[in-house]
DNA sequence: CGGTCTATATATAACCG
DNA sequence: TCGGTTATATATAGACC
């Protein structure tokens, strides 16, 4: 909403990235506390700047007592399937920029892992998981579209009803990783099939 | 934004309520996403319809981990030049490992995408790659302690904005995190982990 | 309800001091 | 870096299905 449309994609120079954030951090900010007052709901949003400073708003005052409504809250879908398709699609965006130039940045990388830049090989490698993760997305809204009639965009943003169906207590199995990587795969798909009830059809 | 001019009050009619909300909070989802992606940042919402729906986004997947990021910011500091050359190596030995994987995963999962059962198969996955990719994240996070610094680095730099509806657009400065938690809070995350059997803290 | 379709109200990218 | 200013890009209130 500028001079110029932005490219969805991480915004190189720090100095315009950092300006960038502070704008559309108040900008987020301003939408939250609208949305609190006007349907007279609570709203939290925790943001962290480029330099890693720490924004937050509560409608209520205090971030920790949304957090503790979200987290006393039925659990099911706490782990399940990422947040959004929108911001998936956003990402995907970025990635069609950024596409060819990871996989260069990934085939230099590889023969030197042992003397990684940290942050940028991090970074590199969450670009590719994310990738990863946009074809199994696309490959779910394919595959969405066949099913039953099930909500089928309601896994989309997280929305879960209120009302609580089993209490899946749902865990991740956190740096346990690496080595274990089929074994945790299966855990997951286990707790998944586990909750798919609720996940799949919290429609009202 | 609209045909009128929108009175920043409680909306009174039910329906429309609900209605704008639904917009609204669409609008926010819309915003955070594109502030993660633009700045390459941590944004988390959580919200909760007038009807007592939640709705949450996580620029990385979860809610729980920026919000744990929140939390912990104190201890994520406390730490000082933690970047244990070593384990990050192995750390990113690791990831490579599991990019390679998750390649063949996505490979072997994408020419049958016209079997997947439903939309839970997908989710499976993208359960998979969302731990995978806090894990990246926290790596990436961990390292970027170190090496970064800037105007902004020192702790006392990171404070909390607790900014409320104020139709202004300054923000005021909270107060420091850690101390503020409240006991029941710390209960809550204390819980949390204990469910989730996760650290923040990958070193463990 | 959910979607769609405008007419308007807002948010902001690029600039500038 | 930090605030204003202005031209544009977006978000959405209301109306209609």
């Amino acid at each position: 909403m500028g001079r110029k449309k932005l490219a969805m994609r991480r915004i190189e120079n720090a100095t315009t990235r950092q300006v960038t954030y502070a704008k559309r951090k108040d900008g987020i900010v301003k939408k939250a506390s609208e949305l609190a007052v006007l349907c007279d709901t609570d709203v939290a949003v925790v943001m962290f700047s480029p330099t890693g400073r720490l924004t937050t708003f509560a409608s209520n005052g205090r971030v920790e007592d949304i957090f503790l409504r979200f987290v006393d809250r039925p659990d099911e879908l706490r782990g399940g399937p990422i947040a959004n398709e929108e911001f998936l699609s956003e990402r995907l965006k970025q990635l069609k920029y950024e596409g060819e130039m990871l996989e260069k940045i990934a085939t230099y990388y590889e023969p030197s892992v042992e003397k990684i830049n940290t942050v940028l090989e991090a970074g590199v490698y969450q670009q590719f998981l994310t990738s990863a993760i946009q074809r199994v997305q696309l490959s779910k809204l394919q595959a969405a579209i066949v099913p039953m009639d099930d909500t089928t965009t309601s896994v989309a943003h997280h929305t879960v009803n209120q009302s609580r169906m089993s209490p899946g207590k749902d865990d991740d199995e956190g740096g346990t990783m690496g080595p274990h990587l089929s074994l945790s795969f299966l855990e997951a798909k286990k707790r998944w099939e586990k909750i798919r009830n609720v996940t799949v059809n919290p429609t009202s």
